[in-house]
DNA sequence: ACTAGTGTACTATCTGTACTAGTACACTAG
DNA sequence: CTAGTGTACTAGTACAGATAGTACACTAGT
């Protein structure tokens, strides 16, 4: 039997983002960064709302969501684990979430007073030290 | 009397982003690409309410969000009006909003199968068309 | 003084979403 | 058979968003 990770999520009430979306930002985190690695178990949905202090029928959604992302797997009776890494989306649709998550940004940052070279070559640092710590954990 | 300035902002119901903030972006967008100026006039809450075919109260509300931002200002009776540019955010304020900001934009693309340096240089390239649509209009 | 147009604010209602509580069922390994 | 697992459903509550309606203060023009 999988040994169950442990997963380093945490419900922020002042968070604007709903508890379920927490929980499924949290988990693709973890994943992308390594910490959690293909065929990991992921705690049951019982066990992560008892940790989280919320209800089951919440972490049940947002596996859900994560599931029909590909990210985990579901298996009836034995448990969640993490999905092998597999590309879902078509260049396509890569392209206009790029774009999307773009103009989300440059709506975020239009009003601050910073050079676009100065944001960009901060994002690129996020970027490349998630990266990094993916390729640290493999 | 000042003419109103017309407002080139739409409603998509697809959008999943509420009414009242669909109005703020478009107009934070307008003057922030200098298609609004210092000093213009904007449509009435009525009169926008109209155009958009939405209640004004939901205008109302979004032109309120606006003239908190320090982007618009109200006159009673007279109308609304675009403010002179002010930056309203300390330095430590906008260097948090830049922060979480990218901790969107990182969230939204971490699985993407875009290199840093590509995603990084597309957003380069948005930010610097906004900045060049603004210096065509002063 | 009156009118039309303006912003602001309030109450009430409805809808959709999020979350919780509870329950039940199918699956699995021991 | 049991304990633990995921999945799915109903019901209830709370909140955010939007609408409809109404009323009041302000302003410029006549």
């Amino acid at each position: 039997m999988a040994k169950t990770s442990a997963i380093a999520i945490q419900i922020a009430t002042g968070d604007a983002r709903p508890i379920f979306r927490q929980i499924v930002d949290g988990i693709r985190k973890e994943i992308a960064t390594g910490n959690l690695q293909s065929g990991a178990k992921l705690p049951s949905v019982r066990a992560l709302a008892l940790q989280l202090m919320i209800n089951a029928n919440t972490v049940a959604k947002a596996y859900g969501e994560l599931t029909a992302q590909g990210l985990l797997e579901s298996r009836k009776g034995l448990g969640i684990f993490v999905a092998e890494p597999k590309q879902m989306l078509s260049e396509e649709e890569q392209q206009l979430r790029l774009q999307e998550a773009s103009e989300r940004f440059v709506n975020d940052v239009m009003y601050l007073d910073f050079s676009p070279e100065h944001m960009t070559q901060y994002l690129l640092k996020q970027l490349l030290q998630l990266q990094q710590k993916d390729e640290n954990k493999s």
